[in-house]
DNA sequence: GACTTCGTGTCAACCCGTTGACATTCGCCG
DNA sequence: CGGCGAATGTCAACGGGTTGACACGAAGTC
């Protein structure tokens, strides 16, 4: 330990919040493809387009929380995979609709499921904490530093 | 809402983690790169290089939990901006020790004062929650997920 | 000394994100 | 009708990550 008692990086909760993100997604990942041959990356542009209905591209990319060039270069492998058609809107000629595939349905589903039963197995094995009690305070911490966000970067995509 | 009774991208907890990791790097980053000029990226890549004595290459991509190529290739614009030198090892050809510049070991130091300020008195405003007892509950659960994980994926990098 | 094996760093190709610029289209308003 | 601002999608250039291949040096074995 070169110094105890001052972190350089950051105070330590914010350290062990990214390791248990990484070790969720690491998890989630390995998991989505091994059983379907998706990246959690990939699974995640699918989740969120199933849960909206035919969105242009815009949409999407806001759900998504990245911009609409990210969006715009994705678009075309999914469409090569079976899993994402584009539909063009008559009545807006520079709109380009999302919608998935019934392959692309069948696999948010499928692997949905899986991922969900997965989680809970998981978080099964951890009776010493009070689940709900957590998710509660961690929604507490989340608003507060929203707003803290909010008030330093105005105009940020997160607030 | 879609559909209400199953979520579809894992427990809601993981939701609120991923959302509550963003919200912190984003304040961070907004932080280090106004009064700082750095990105959060690369105060992580500087100030764990601080925490280690002359690592090479192969050490510091360990400690980062990146890959030896992805270190190879960001070293260049470190030496470049004066934050990083490299060294040689005299006994050992292959290897490329680093080390901190004056400049950078200021500004690890500076940076990070600030940022354990910033973080402590945003974290003052939630008084709610035992930011403790929310410490230890995060990390009982990021062993158990852990193990989990080493379960499934036995040669993880994270395991 | 020659051989194999391992460790180390670099490279190319790719995935996925950003910003800034751009052409096109929509829609409003004079 | 004409013009002009806002919205939309795409592109190039870049930051940063991965994998797989590779060249080279270190080290043990025959």
């Amino acid at each position: 330990m070169t110094r105890p008692p001052d972190h350089p990086l950051g105070d330590r909760v914010t350290v062990t919040l990214h390791h248990l993100v990484d070790v969720l997604d690491e998890y989630a990942d390995h998991l989505l493809r091994a059983e379907h041959g998706v990246t959690l990356s990939q699974y995640l542009f699918l989740a969120v387009l199933s849960d909206l209905d035919h969105p242009d591209v815009t949409t999407l990319a806001r759900c998504l929380h990245v911009t609409k060039a990210a969006v715009s270069k994705r678009v075309g492998s999914f469409v090569a995979a079976g899993w994402v058609r584009t539909l063009s809107d008559p009545g807006h000629a520079r709109r380009v609709v999302l919608e998935l595939t019934p392959d692309g349905v069948a696999l948010v589903r499928d692997a949905g499921r899986q991922l969900e039963e997965a989680f809970t197995s998981a978080f099964a094995d951890v009776p010493q904490v009070d689940l709900t009690a957590l998710h509660r305070d961690l929604t507490t911490v989340l608003v507060t530093m929203r707003s803290a966000l909010a008030q330093h970067v105005p105009d940020s995509p997160l607030v």
